[in-house]
RNA sequence: CUACAAAUCCGCGCUAUCGCUGGGGCUCAAUGCCCGAGAGGAAAGUCCGGACAGCAUAGUGCAAUGCACCACCUAACGGGUGGGUAUGCGGUAACGCAUAACAGCAAGUGCCACAGAAAAUAACCGCCCUGCAAAGGGUAAGGGUGAAAAUGUGCGGUAAGAGCGCACGGUAAGAGCAGGCAACUGUCUUUACGGGUAAACCUUGCGUGCUGAAAUGCCCAAUAGGCAAGCGAUUAAGGGCGGCACGUCCGAUGCUUGCGGGUAGGCAGAUACAGUUGUACAGUGAUGUACCGCGUAGAUAAAUGAUAGCGGCACUCCGGCAACGGAGGGUACAAAAUCCGGCUUACAGGGUUUGUAGUUUA
RNA sequence: AGUUCUAUGGUGUAAAGGUAGCACAACUGAUUUUGGUUCAGUUAGUCUUGGUUCGAAUCCAGGUAGAACUA
């Protein structure tokens, strides 16, 4: 599907997981496992032809993170984060089908850039595993 | 110059790489490319007031609820400005500064623990009179309790005393005069003086219709069901008309089209106005008027960012008489969610003005 | 975005404006060979900051934390 020479490191708001139904259907039927100070949930559905091979959503409790300005600074990390290392997922992809994710910060403290980076590194890692062995499981 | 207080303003900058959300242009259109825009003084808390929208609505009262010295400002306000009064602090005083939910307890009802004789029409000790005494009567000076004890001082008066009388005061209410738009102040006079509490119920005066953008209006995919028309099917079940038959009407299922409600979703509401820089004028001031300019976020699982480097800024330590140099950690509070005016709360650091105090120089 | 409410020892709860109680828990001592039970005692609190009042857990205002509701 995407020639590997020019990846194009861009998240656009067609690849950000918006839709209430597709997010209620993503938390009743998806898995999760965790990488302090993450949590990830995803599953993976047919896609049409149009669509980008990943939908991704991020959100920070109002439990643990009292202040806006904290909670949007955590968001946008691990979008950066994402952003920057998603190509890195797609090549263990089908190509009808499609992931969807979504990435909840469980910490209690302030994080720093390379944290979340490294976390969401190990996240991909481990998803690239589990998909490659339900696709084989399946095929 | 330093310190403190108040008011007011600002609240990190630049470069590189990779991005995000609207707007405009190129493009048939998408992608893509180019241009330009993109958090705050509090965006916060949601404590008040409005705009706006829907519903309700003759008028008036009750209930509920909010406010409370006066005048002004304002779209409006529980906000602001100016004034008055009270209290506190400083000062010999004049006065200055700060604070105030600042109507009414002289409308009614309630409450005032403990202590104390008594907490509101007071009498324990005391004082005085009568009496041998017991007791009875008068009194509110003095004592003591308490947060609070019945107007202070002096003289007269009396058995002892007492606003019982008088003089000078204090507080409150009323009338007159003078000043002030008014609150109120000054003066004079009359009357009263048996507490406090309304942030106790309450009374008086003034005000408030209810609900909030998840309001409200509009467009409408798929699926299911509804209605209408057409086609197909009709020796089919069943029902109506009928005594029965024929007949006729309705009717199940299938396909197509249209209509209406309306879900997911989308659009409007929704960003050009009670806007604002500057100047002039009016006003003590809040503010208003006029002119010239400015255009300044619009997301919706929610954009305005990430990383790296350089530089500001104040602080600490070291070296140095100083200029300065080196190192270190730091660079706040905080994120629009319909919009606006206030209030409250949070805030590293810095600038300006004014006032007070101190020091130095001329 | 809006609305309503709550906060009392470690926990659960009382208290017409007048000394902040009760139960469980914790600790100490006694009883017991020891533990438990029981008995006696101790510690520890009105979310926070102001105001009204002679006096505030209570009344009023600002803040903090928490809970519920409106689809």
């Amino acid at each position: 599907m995407e020639s590997s020479n020019i990846q194009r490191f861009t998240l656009p708001s067609t690849e950000r997981l918006k839709l209430r139904k597709q997010i209620e259907t993503l938390f009743q039927t998806g898995e999760a496992f965790s990488v302090y100070p993450l949590r990830v949930i995803y599953c993976i559905t047919p896609r049409e032809t149009a669509s980008t091979p990943s939908l991704a959503g991020f959100s920070v409790p109002k439990k643990k993170m009292k202040l806006a300005v904290q909670r949007n600074r955590i968001k946008r990390l691990i979008r950066e984060s994402w952003r920057v290392q998603k190509h890195d997922l797609a090549p263990a992809l089908l190509p009808d089908q499609q992931i969807h994710l979504f990435f909840i910060f469980t910490g209690k403290d302030m994080p720093v850039h390379a944290d979340i980076y490294k976390s969401v590194q190990k996240a991909i890692a481990t998803l690239r595993k589990k998909c490659v062995q339900t696709n084989e499981h399946t095929s």
